[in-house]
DNA sequence: CTCCAGGTCGTTG
DNA sequence: CAACGACATGGA
């Protein structure tokens, strides 16, 4: 991989085991426009970034080689061997081999915590799309207008600061409907340092859990989930609709409970957990298991 | 029309 | 503790 600074660019060649579409479509986030085949803008750690990748080139346009080094490089995951551990979990399971070569380019991104929060406090009972609406709507309302490159008007991710002031109403109209509740004390429990990412980063996983489902309107699997895509503790293993068909359908036989099939998880992928679970969810969702 | 969505909460048994 | 309906909204 080489990575080159030119006219306002970065230019990132000799790419391997990443693909932009499918680290963005896998459900992880939901803050992106697909601009063109291969194209995106996208919204994330309160900038905007417009990305393309062709073939084993990706260009992240007007940034800079400090901006990579602080911001991008690590939201993309650059610095982590993904081929390693591709082959690590077919060692635990032969049969995701060929999933896994299906979507090969999968990079867990390392999102910002609160917006990832945010997003998941907003994904639940919800269908994708509808997700992202929601986030739009709230970003449109709270946050800065900022133009695509191709100059189209989007609006960032609301800062905690922009967003502190918003009511249930505001969030309800919205379309965050009984989830707009749910925000408010997110958000006011992150105003108030109840909830601190700082003080986070010692914590175990376990400690962390216990911090984040004490919001309310997050449960196990939105606390699995910021976890994973927002604190980057790749051992955690979210458990939705899909992973609990997915995982009755490889492993159980029959109808499961969230928590067995969790524990069950975590057992067998150990620190590779958040991973195999990306993997899965994505082979689940592509091939309507269980639908 | 009914059913369900990258669930969680509050209430019952 | 486990089971179950309610919850907003929109699409199939």
């Amino acid at each position: 991989m080489i990575v080159k600074e030119i006219d306002n660019n970065i230019v990132i060649s000799k790419l391997s085991d990443f693909n932009l579409e499918e680290t963005l479509e896998c459900g992880q986030c939901f803050d992106f426009i697909k601009a063109e085949e291969n194209a995106y803008d996208i919204i994330a750690c309160g900038r905007y970034l417009f990305a393309e990748q062709k073939e084993d080139t990706l260009i992240l346009y007007d940034t800079s080689m400090d901006e990579y080094e602080s911001v991008w490089k690590d939201y993309f995951d650059f610095e982590t061997d993904y081929a390693d551990i591709k082959r690590r979990i077919i060692d635990i399971d032969e049969r995701l081999k060929s999933v896994i070569e299906e979507n090969s380019g999968i990079h867990i991104l390392r999102q910002d915590f609160y917006e990832t929060l945010i997003s998941f406090i907003i994904s639940q009972n919800k269908q994708i799309p509808q997700i992202k609406q929601v986030i739009r709507n709230i970003s449109e309302r709270f946050g800065r207008e900022i133009l695509t490159k191709k100059g189209a008007k989007m609006y960032l991710f609301p800062t905690l600061e922009e967003i502190k002031a918003a009511t249930e109403e505001d969030f309800k109209s919205c379309k965050a409907g009984f989830r707009a509740k749910y925000l408010i004390d997110a958000i006011k429990k992150l105003s108030d340092k109840s909830v601190c990412e700082e003080k986070l980063f010692d914590m175990t996983d376990a400690e962390v859990h216990d911090i984040l489902v004490s919001i309310k309107g997050v449960g196990d699997k939105v606390a699995s989930c910021v976890m994973l895509f927002g604190l980057y503790r790749v051992g955690a293993f979210p458990v939705d609709v899909w992973m609990k068909r997915i995982m009755e359908y490889m492993y159980f036989g029959e109808d499961t409970k969230k928590e067995v099939i969790e524990s069950y998880a975590k057992d067998k992928f150990k620190e590779l957990s958040g991973y195999a679970q990306q993997y899965l969810f994505i082979y689940g969702k592509n091939e309507r298991i269980g639908r």
